[in-house]
DNA sequence: AATTTACCCATCATTTTGATAGGTTTTTCT
DNA sequence: AGAAAAACCTATCAAAATGATGGGTAAATT
């Protein structure tokens, strides 16, 4: 299940992309418009910053913008980065170590089959196909 | 994710479904064969006995065995039981509310799609398909 | 100097996850 | 009748993830 932290992080992308995009946004207008605590989503944006999705600026008439045009972001990047990994089950996380039963599970394929279809998915929508 | 709850459900299913359908087999031996213990697989068991995915037998010579053919199971069926959802978020589970601000959601019709595609994945699999 | 903003750090309650432990009942076999 | 083997039932647990909240600091603008 994709958690807040992910469908949050989605929202504020929505929202920066509707827009100005030129014009820096304070999260305070953000959490406004989406009814989610700005505390909360401090927490989230800051992994978009860090990811290089967004840029910030500090001080009076700061806020944050797109780092780039908004038909340039991908849904699987924004998920992926904020959810830490679309990988369908642990053994196929990239920090997980290699599974010593992997050469012989016979459900390898299956979830790797899946997910191959949850990442094609995801990246093959566009941030403006949800605008 | 898919837990661990949902990936031993599927290897018990998928050990029944490599023995003698007519015997029952006891947990004893799944779990050997498995190698994953022995308690923790009673809890899981217990919600493919209670769904009606297996037949199980007390007393000596009792075990489980599958209620039907093997060819007769997908895959989403054992992992939605097991899982309790194949929802990808909480506003899609069964047992949400309708949630107020769903009319103008933009993020919903992704979601619903994404619903879709996972369920008719696993949905489109059979159990003989990984034996 | 005041204001507005991002940024940083800690803490928190609740739920989920992944189990373990021990005892009771049911059934069959000798 | 009794031993053995199995399911079944209840409770508990530690660790991690989830979904936040609170208070304070640094940066930039007016």
């Amino acid at each position: 299940m994709i958690s807040t932290k992910g469908r949050y992080a989605l929202r504020i992308m929505i929202d920066l992309a509707s827009q100005d995009p030129e014009s820096f946004i304070p999260l305070k207008d953000i959490a406004e418009r989406q009814c989610i605590s700005k505390k909360y989503l401090e927490i989230i944006i800051k992994d978009l910053v860090e990811g290089g999705l967004l840029i910030s600026l500090s001080g009076k008439g700061g806020g944050y913008k797109l780092k780039r045009k908004p038909e340039e972001y991908t849904i699987g990047e924004i998920i992926e980065l904020t959810e830490g990994s679309l990988a369908p089950v642990a053994c196929l996380s990239e920090k997980a170590e290699e599974c010593p039963r992997a050469s012989g599970c016979v459900t390898l394929p299956l979830w790797k089959e899946y997910g191959e279809l949850v990442h094609n998915f995801f990246y093959g929508k566009k941030l403006t196909d949800l605008l």
